[in-house]
DNA sequence: CCTTTTTATCGTATATTTGCGATATACAAC
DNA sequence: GTTGTATATCGCAAATATACGATAAAAAGG
């Protein structure tokens, strides 16, 4: 039980559940408001911008670099984050291209909801 | 300890975030595929489209409900689902605007990621 | 009333996420 | 080398999500 099935459905529509996903969380939204606000900084900057511990936005800043929405630069030892501009193009892109087919398939058979 | 935070956070970003979650998951996506296609169709249809139990399509079926991207509509014994288009567009439009503000806001000093 | 059909909900197991403190690691400065 | 600073990771606890089978509930048909 419990197995996940994540893999069985379209790959396009797995790159937009990624997506979905890193969006999924208020804080990481908050922090990249943020990073495009100062195109980029370090993460003591993060902490210091949001009401959670170091370890939690180290946390968030990680779910973003696997969905691929923001790079980092090691600066001595600090960590630099920005935003990856052409991924997140992409990635909204993406979004946009899915519902825009999903209204286009919209059958006026609708259910009266 | 696991205190959830989320209601810190600007409202706005909040309701982003409603809207990532739900677009989280591949089935749900495929859901909103199936509905937009046949203009809405009952649960049935849907578990028969999926390759997911009926209990597990329902479930699915009721986070786009609580998200508000889809409504039901009880046909006797049989409950009808259709997509919520106005709230659909107007959680696009959310997503958008969002990343409209990001870029604009978009400083050159980025770190050398 | 009983049966069938359809869907929601419950119970359960497991996986993942969220959050924090503590610790390890990496580098700079001295 | 030692100290200090910055960040990632570990370990833990609690919450949430994912998935299924079983059961309940609601309506239609006999």
């Amino acid at each position: 039980m419990a197995v996940n099935k994540k893999q069985v459905f379209d790959p396009q529509d797995q790159a937009l559940s990624i997506f979905g996903k890193a969006l999924a969380h208020p804080a990481r939204l908050a922090i990249l408001k943020v990073l495009a606000e100062r195109g980029g900084c370090i993460c003591g900057e993060l902490v210091d911008a949001l009401p959670l511990a170091q370890s939690t936005v180290s946390q968030h800043l990680k779910e973003l670099r696997e969905a691929s929405l923001v790079l980092v630069n090691l600066e001595g030892p600090r960590s630099c984050y920005c935003i990856n501009w052409p991924a997140v193009e992409k990635a909204v892109d993406g979004m946009k291209e899915f519902f825009k087919q999903l209204e286009e398939q919209k059958n006026p058979n609708a259910c009266k909801g």
